[in-house]
RNA sequence: GCGGGAGUAGCUCAGUUGAUAGAGCAUUAGCCUUCCAAGCUAAGGGUCGCGGGUUUGAAUCCCGUCUCCCGCUCCA
C-alpha cells in the first residue's frame, strides 16, 4: 500500500460511480463529496451492518433518529460554542499558524516569569527576613510589570469578549510578539475559524433564531435520554444508537472523504451505573474491534490508539485505527464520557436527567460510554482494504492486470450480474427471467455488451461477488455458469440453486456469527 | 491563509517557433458470437478552468481570477 495506490483508489471511486466531487460542474465545493450509484449501495450496506449489529444483536440497545437542528443552548451546554472558536494568525515568514489567544497568553506568561525572577532574586538577597507579599506590593519593577500584565490581560479579555479580531492582532503587534520559528513579527490578520455551521430559523431576519448544524450526533441522543428511557422502560445499562449527518467547518479538510465538512456518523451512547463505566469501556472496546475484524481484512491492519490527552468530558478514550495507504488513521473512537453531558444538560435545561436505581434506592446521573464511527471513513477503509490489482497471465500467455474490489459479499453494491453469453437465440430473455426471480432479494445487474471476459472484469471493478452466465445449454437443462469474483473459478449450477447460494453468501448473518 | 504543483473529450494524456483541436481507452449504432478485458466499421463528444490584454492570428505569450491536489496550522 502506498500513496500511489491511494490516488488510484480515488480515481477508481470516481470512474466506477462510488464517489464524486460535490458540485463538480461548478468547479467543485471543498471537502464535500457525493456518493454515486455504487457508492450509495456500499454505504447503505455498511450502515446496515453497523445498525443491525447494535440494535438487533443487543436487546438493551435501541435506535433513534434525532433532528439535525437542535436548540442552540444544547451547544452551549455541550461546550461546543466556547471550545471551538479559535482565532488564528499566520506568520508570513515561517508560514506557521498559531492561535492568536495562545500567543498572547504566552506574552502574559513572559511577564509573569519576569516578576517571579525579581521575587526569586529578592528572596536570595533577604533570606529568611523576606516578606513576599510586601515585596510584591512595593517593589517598583514588580509593580511596573504587574501593571503591564493587568493592562494586557484586560485588553486581551475585552478583545476576546467582543470577538474583536483586529484588536487581537494589534495586541500582538503592540507587545512585540515574535514567531518562535522565524523570530519575525510579520503577521497576517487574525481570522476566526468556527467549528459549527450556523443558519437561521424563522421567516424574518430580526425574529430569527440562530441555530447550528450539529457537529456530532451524540447530543441528540443525550437530550432524548429521558424520552427513550421512560417510553422504552429501559433499565441501566442500556444504549441508544443513531446514524446521521454531522457538519464541521474544518480549517483544512483533505484526504478525500477521510475528512469532510459534511459527513455521517454512527454513534451509540451506552448509559451505565457510575463506577462501572471503565468495565463497560473495556467491553465495548473489544466488541467494536471484533466488529471491524469480522470483515476479514486482516487483524494486523488494526490497532488501538490510546489517548494521552483526554477531552474535558472523558476519563478514558481510545481510537480504533486502520492501516490506510497513507498510514494508520482513526476510524472509530470509544470514549468514556462520564456524566459530563447529561449533567450539563440537566443544569442548562433545569430538567432532572437521572435514573432511579431500585437496588441502590436512589437516583443518579448515569455515566456514558460512547462508540462513534465515521461512516465515510469506514467506507474509505473498506475500499482501501478491498482494492486490489492482480498480475496475471491471460490465455495467450500475455501479462495482464485485473483490478478487483474484494469487498465482503455482504457489503458489495451489486450482488450478482446475469449475462447472456451471446445476445441472441433467446439467451437475453432467459437471463432477464433469472433476474426477475432474484431481484426482490438481491441487487442484480444485467449486461450483454462486449465479450464475456470484459463483462467479468467490469463486475470485478465494482466488487460484484457473483456472475451468472446463460449459454445455450441453459435453455436445455436450466443450468448456468456461476463465476466467483475472487478465485475466478466457475461452477455449473442449477438456476433453482442460485437463491440459496446467494442468500448464504450475502446475508449479514455470517458476519454476525463471528462477532464476540 | 501561505508555499508548491496542476487544470485540453467521460478517463489518461499529446499538442512543435503563436496559424483549421489530436491519440488511446470509454460511449452509441452495426458487424462478429466468443466463458476471463482492450477484433472490424461508423458516429457522437471540446468556447483548451474563467476574464482581460498583446497580436492579422492565442490552448500556446502577458496580467488577473477561480478550482483541485500536496505541505504547514487545527482535529472533541
Amino acid at each position: 500500500m502506498s500513496e500511489d495506490i491511494f490516488k488510484k483508489l480515488v480515481a477508481h471511486s470516481k470512474e466506477y460511480g462510488f464517489v464524486f466531487q460535490s458540485s463538480e460542474i461548478y468547479d467543485g465545493l471543498g471537502a464535500v463529496y457525493d456518493y454515486g450509484q455504487n457508492g450509495v449501495e456500499l454505504k447503505n450496506n455498511i450502515k446496515k451492518y453497523w445498525w443491525d449489529s447494535m440494535v438487533m444483536l443487543h436487546e438493551n440497545v435501541v435506535g433513534l433518529d434525532s433532528a439535525i437542528f437542535m436548540h442552540p443552548t444544547i451547544w452551549k451546554a455541550s461546550g461546543h460554542v466556547d471550545a471551538f472558536n479559535d482565532p488564528l494568525i499566520d506568520n508570513k515568514d515561517s508560514k506557521k499558524r498559531y492561535r492568536a489567544d495562545v500567543l498572547i497568553e504566552e506574552a502574559l506568561a513572559k511577564i509573569e516569569a519576569k516578576m517571579e525572577k525579581e521575587v526569586e532574586k529578592a528572596k536570595k538577597r533577604f533570606g529568611d527576613a523576606f516578606d513576599e507579599t510586601q515585596f510584591r506590593a512595593t517593589n517598583p519593577r514588580v509593580l511596573a510589570n504587574q501593571e503591564k500584565w493587568d493592562a494586557l490581560h484586560k485588553r486581551f479579555a475585552d478583545a476576546l469578549n467582543d470577538n474583536n479580531l483586529e484588536e487581537l492582532k494589534q495586541i500582538i503587534i503592540d507587545n512585540d510578539v515574535a514567531c518562535p520559528m522565524s523570530g519575525t513579527k510579520n503577521w497576517t490578520d487574525v481570522r476566526q475559524f468556527n467549528l459549527m455551521f450556523a443558519t437561521e430559523m424563522g421567516s424574518t431576519a430580526d425574529g430569527a433564531l440562530k441555530v447550528f448544524l450539529r457537529p456530532e450526533t451524540a447530543q441528540g441522543i443525550f437530550v432524548n435520554y429521558m424520552n427513550v428511557q421512560k417510553t422504552g422502560r429501559m433499565k441501566l445499562p442500556f444504549g441508544i444508537a443513531q446514524i446521521g449527518k454531522a457538519f464541521r467547518n474544518e480549517i483544512v479538510a483533505r484526504q478525500f472523504i477521510f475528512r469532510m465538512r459534511e459527513f455521517e456518523q454512527m454513534e451509540m451512547q451506552f448509559f451505565v451505573k457510575p463506577g462501572t463505566e471503565l468495565d463497560w469501556f473495556e467491553k465495548w472496546k473489544e466488541t467494536r474491534m471484533s466488529w471491524h475484524q469480522s470483515l476479514g481484512f486482516g487483524a494486523e491492519n488494526y490497532r488501538f490508539h490510546e489517548h494521552e490527552k483526554l477531552a474535558h468530558y472523558a476519563n478514558a478514550a481510545v481510537d480504533v485505527e486502520y492501516r490506510f495507504p497513507f498510514g494508520f488513521k482513526e476510524v472509530e473512537g470509544i470514549h468514556s464520557r462520564t456524566d459530563f453531558d447529561l449533567s450539563q444538560h440537566q443544569e442548562y435545561s433545569g430538567k432532572k436527567i437521572q435514573y432511579y436505581d431500585p437496588e441502590e434506592g436512589k437516583s443518579y446521573v448515569p455515566y456514558v460510554v460512547e462508540t462513534s464511527i465515521g461512516v465515510d471513513r469506514m467506507f474509505l477503509q473498506v475500499m482501501a482494504a478491498s482494492y486490489c490489482e492482480e498480475e496475471m497471465i491471460d490465455g495467450k500467455g500475455q501479462k495482464d492486470t485485473r483490478v478487483v474490489l474484494r469487498l465482503p459479499a455482504q457489503l458489495a453494491p451489486v450482488k450478482m450480474a446475469v449475462m447472456p453469453l451471446v445476445k441472441k437465440d433467446g439467451l437475453p430473455e432467459k437471463a432477464r427471467a433469472i433476474i426477475d426471480e432474484l431481484k426482490f432479494d438481491f441487487k442484480c445487474q444485467y449486461d450483454e455488451k462486449d465479450s464475456i471476459g470484459k463483462r467479468y472484469r467490469r463486475m470485478d471493478a465494482i466488487g460484484t461477488p457473483f456472475c451468472v452466465t446463460v449459454d445455450h445449454q441453459t435453455l436445455e437443462d436450466n443450468t448456468v455458469t456461476l463465476r466467483h469474483r475472487d478465485t475466478m473459478k466457475q461452477d455449473r449450477v442449477e438456476i433453482s440453486k442460485l437463491y440459496g447460494i446467494m442468500a448464504e453468501a450475502v446475508s449479514m448473518k455470517s458476519l454476525f456469527a463471528k462477532l464476540k
